[in-house]
DNA sequence: TAGATTGTTAATCGATTAACAATC
DNA sequence: TAGATTGTTAATCGATTAACAATC
């Protein structure tokens, strides 16, 4: 793997699905692929998969192709698969309780390890095996289990006094389904934002705007 | 409005995050807002914040700058917000519930107006006031009511012959939660994905390469 | 070997940034 | 009017595509 620095966001971002469908190659019994026959699949060129595949390394044979089952592995190991990130989830909720029932945490790379609430009539419910702690035990499980992840499923205004609290405890990233701009306000950190909103609004518009 | 076709994707993802911050700086009473002061709080370049908006019109007064409720709502109507669009959802599980307890539709442009599951046990039960149906009754329902787009919480086996036969009843766009990609198999529907396991994989991905 | 396909360099295309005249 | 800020054109930067020598 050569380059960890320096990756566009484009190519990142493309990652992911590379694995997915090499995934899928992979249960349907394909052993081997081209870029030129990947590209077609899933809709880009050859040139970009090559592209981005050097950013990191050199994955193929010449005159051959990829071995679908080496190049899915080698994807995983960049994005990081191989060693689970410790994780919690803050705010139980509608959303927070289908996140924690409906994501498989394992294959992506974290280990959900705690759930978290401020309404204590949740406290001690059992969701996935995991129980519901009161919000007030934060800290202290934080620094006896030191997660690095905080997936927030809580209300905008929540996030930002609770992100700053988190990476006081040593969480350096978060997966923010809350509607604020937290990458913003913590450049250290790591953000992926799930901004559903955004996402509708943007269906909204190919939909007016359909030809 | 002007030039309503083709506007580049990068330029529309950024829309909804307008939409956001002014309808924030409308809130806190701002009621008139430059270029350079937007870009300075969301992040962007003046240039761009320009760029973006004289893809539709002119909104701005020289000497002045943008009325921040007014410019809030021009983008609204780019998005196609003021018309609520009729929407079902499929697949009532962890997620479907979730999405359809936690979501506001009304705000982003849709109306949600039926839910629908295979699973017989689920029929009759009312989730924020709309009864769940069987999806035995989908043909007579979308002809009755014509909803122009499918929230798909459903398995990724499930979504590809499920998107055919709703396209087939005049489904013209998909929220599509399922792990498919819809895209490339209805090139003429408008597809937005929400892709979890991407997401995450993407935070795994900045996590292991933080500086 | 001949055919195929990679890794990589060069060319093109598009998106972002800078600059500035127009004008409120 | 003078100052500010837009709308818009030009310059730059980055990402995608094309081309091709290297090589399996």
């Amino acid at each position: 793997m050569r380059n960890q620095a320096g990756i566009s966001d484009s190519v990142i971002r493309r990652l992911p699905r590379y694995y997915r469908f090499l995934d899928d190659l992979r249960s349907s019994g394909v052993t081997r692929i081209s870029s030129r026959e990947l590209a077609a699949r899933m809709g880009l060129t050859a040139s970009q998969i090559r592209q981005d595949l050097n950013c990191f390394g050199e994955f193929g044979q010449q005159g051959y192709g990829y071995q679908v089952e080496q190049l899915k592995t080698e994807i995983g190991k960049i994005l990081g698969l191989d060693s689970l990130k410790k994780a919690i989830l803050i705010g139980v909720g509608n959303l927070g309780r289908a996140v924690t029932q409906h994501i498989r945490f394992e294959t992506r790379g974290f280990q959900l390890i705690g759930l978290f609430d401020q309404k204590e009539s949740l406290t001690g419910q059992v969701i996935r095996s995991l129980p519901v702690r009161h919000i007030s035990g934060l800290d202290e499980f934080c620094r006896e289990n030191r997660p690095e992840v905080a997936v927030l499923c809580i209300p905008r205004e929540a996030a930002e006094p609770l992100a700053a609290q988190l990476i006081a405890l040593g969480v350096k990233g978060f997966w923010n389904f809350s509607h604020s701009d937290l990458a913003l306000r913590f450049p250290g950190a790591a953000v992926e934002n799930v901004h559903f909103g955004d996402s509708l609004m943007t269906l909204s518009y190919q939909l007016t705007n359909l030809p």
